[in-house]
DNA sequence: TTTTGAGTTGTTCGA
DNA sequence: GTCGAACAACTCAAA
């Protein structure tokens, strides 16, 4: 092949890039383009995103890593759909590579850019890259899709070895880059956006970015295990927005887990099965983003009652882990982990609302949104998804707070007005009598709310709402 | 085809 | 405070 184009979406790395490695592998001239697609950035609620600012970011460094190696990077904004068969045409190119993607509106949009390049004798090369296994590559013995987590996780390790996760040679044909004639690239203002506190947060984008975090990461791995549910400590490897953009290699990353080995490599290796469980379910069941992977709850009429869903949004339910969560979502568009199982489960089994709303404001304000992720762990917490015992995970708002932040130093962290509450009332302060609330200065009603609800009323009650879906359990 | 073993992340109750 | 059992009998995946 003479010359190919290597269109970057969610692969904003050069090492050990399968788009980029498959194309100087394959043709003797290779371009490279970004683009700003308005058809996902003009859909945007806000126009301080951190989301794109991480992108803007990742997208500067990749255009100058690709620069020091002789090539260079196109940056476009506008519909990719129209752009990408523009510019292939305009550079001549016989095939566009790009790392497949497999949500429901990239894999449209890739059908009609493959159309576009066919109708003009161009075809478009969509390879892996961004997990290990694509969903028909782990599959049961009839040939379906797993749709229990541990036989899926069982078969793709017995599936894996050296082969799946070798790094792509990419350093090869470097001298197969063009450098493009512009070098310009649009500033984030151009592109219609305002900065954020992204590096306040200490968020680094690109590579350099990934790799700090990575660096970093590997020295808590062993402890994995044992901190990552707490989330007042440093557990989680905080690489889930690097994952997101592909500014981290999914191979690189399974294979140390497998070299390091041990308690805290292996739960973390699980952790990134889950991902591609999610992965494989959204590929399977595209329906699943909107409607209940256990159809008999597509049925279910939610309450929504009125002002749930703003004050669990809002971080004014009363409960203080559930409001501290949101905090950390709203202030850092970040949430732990454990904390989006307690948020989730407390919007839909204690505040009675539908999971979608709760599913689509996470994906407006999480940095590491991604659809497959969201849409598995929220039909999980709510009970309608792949998971069968849906009656007894009805998480104890406080409870869950005694377990897992047990000084309330999360709480206090994002919930400052509760710092004087002593720590025996710090998981439900309504509890305190109104001598004690004086004492601390702390009075319910005037400085923190009232708990929205009763736990063990709404917990009843949902008991009572999932016994009535029909074909339920009696 | 039928059977069998097993299932991320819990909670509540009563001894 | 700690512990084991009950929750209610489901669905999946493999033998």
């Amino acid at each position: 092949m003479d010359t190919a184009l290597v269109w970057f979406r969610r692969d904003l790395r050069v090492h050990d890039n399968a788009a980029l490695w498959h194309a100087l592998n394959g043709a003797r001239q290779v371009h490279c383009v970004f683009v700003f697609d308005a058809d996902i950035l003009d859909a945007l609620p806000d126009r301080a995103d951190r989301r794109v600012e991480f992108i803007h970011g990742s997208v500067a460094a990749l255009k100058a890593a690709l620069e020091n190696r002789g090539g260079g990077l196109h940056v476009l904004a506008g519909s990719a759909r129209r752009l990408i068969p523009r510019l292939a045409r305009d550079l001549g190119v016989e095939a566009v590579y790009a790392a497949r993607d497999y949500e429901p509106a990239a894999i449209e949009r890739d059908s009609h850019v493959a159309s576009e390049l066919a109708s003009a004798g161009r075809w478009l090369e969509l390879v892996k890259d961004q997990v290990i296994f694509e969903a028909p590559e782990i599959l049961t013995a009839q040939g379906k899709p797993y749709h229990v987590f541990t036989p899926y996780k069982r078969a793709w390790l017995a599936k894996v070895n050296s082969s799946h996760l070798s790094a792509c040679p990419a350093t090869e044909h470097l001298d197969h880059l063009v450098r493009p004639d512009t070098r310009a690239m649009p500033s984030l203002v151009d592109l219609g956006f305002c900065p954020t506190n992204l590096a306040e947060l200490g968020i680094q984008p690109g590579e350099a970015g990934g790799r700090a975090r990575w660096d970093e990461f590997q020295s808590r791995l062993d402890r994995y295990r044992e901190i990552r549910d707490f989330p007042a400590v440093k557990g989680p490897s905080y690489l889930s927005v690097h994952l997101r953009f592909g500014t981290v290699s999914i191979r690189e990353l399974v294979r140390f887990a497998f070299e390091k080995g041990g308690e805290g490599a292996e739960t973390w290796l699980s952790e990134l099965i889950w991902r591609e469980f999610y992965q494989t379910l959204l590929a399977s069941y595209p329906h699943t983003t909107r409607h209940a992977f256990q159809a008999r709850f597509d049925a279910l009429t939610w309450p929504n009652p009125p002002g749930h869903f703003e004050a669990w949004r809002e971080a004014k339910t009363g409960y203080p882990i559930v409001d501290a969560a949101m905090r950390q979502l709203n202030q850092t568009g970040y949430m732990h982990n454990r904390l989006r199982m307690i948020a989730a489960s407390f919007l839909v089994k204690d505040l009675h609302v539908d999971w979608r709303l709760g599913e689509r404001n996470f994906a407006e304000k999480l940095i590491d949104y991604d659809l497959a992720a969201n849409v598995g762990g929220w039909q999980w917490s709510a009970g309608v998804g792949t998971d069968a015992q849906p009656w007894f995970r009805i998480f104890n708002p406080v409870t869950q707070s005694e377990k897992f932040d047990p000084a309330g130093t999360f709480i206090r962290r994002y919930l400052p007005e509760l710092t004087a509450v002593p720590d025996k009332f710090i998981h439900a302060p309504w509890t305190m009598a109104p001598a004690q609330q004086t004492a601390c200065g702390v009075v319910i009603g005037r400085d923190y709310p009232p708990p929205l609800v009763d736990h063990a009323q709404a917990r009843a009650a949902t008991l009572a709402l999932y016994r009535a879906v029909p074909g339920a359990a009696a």
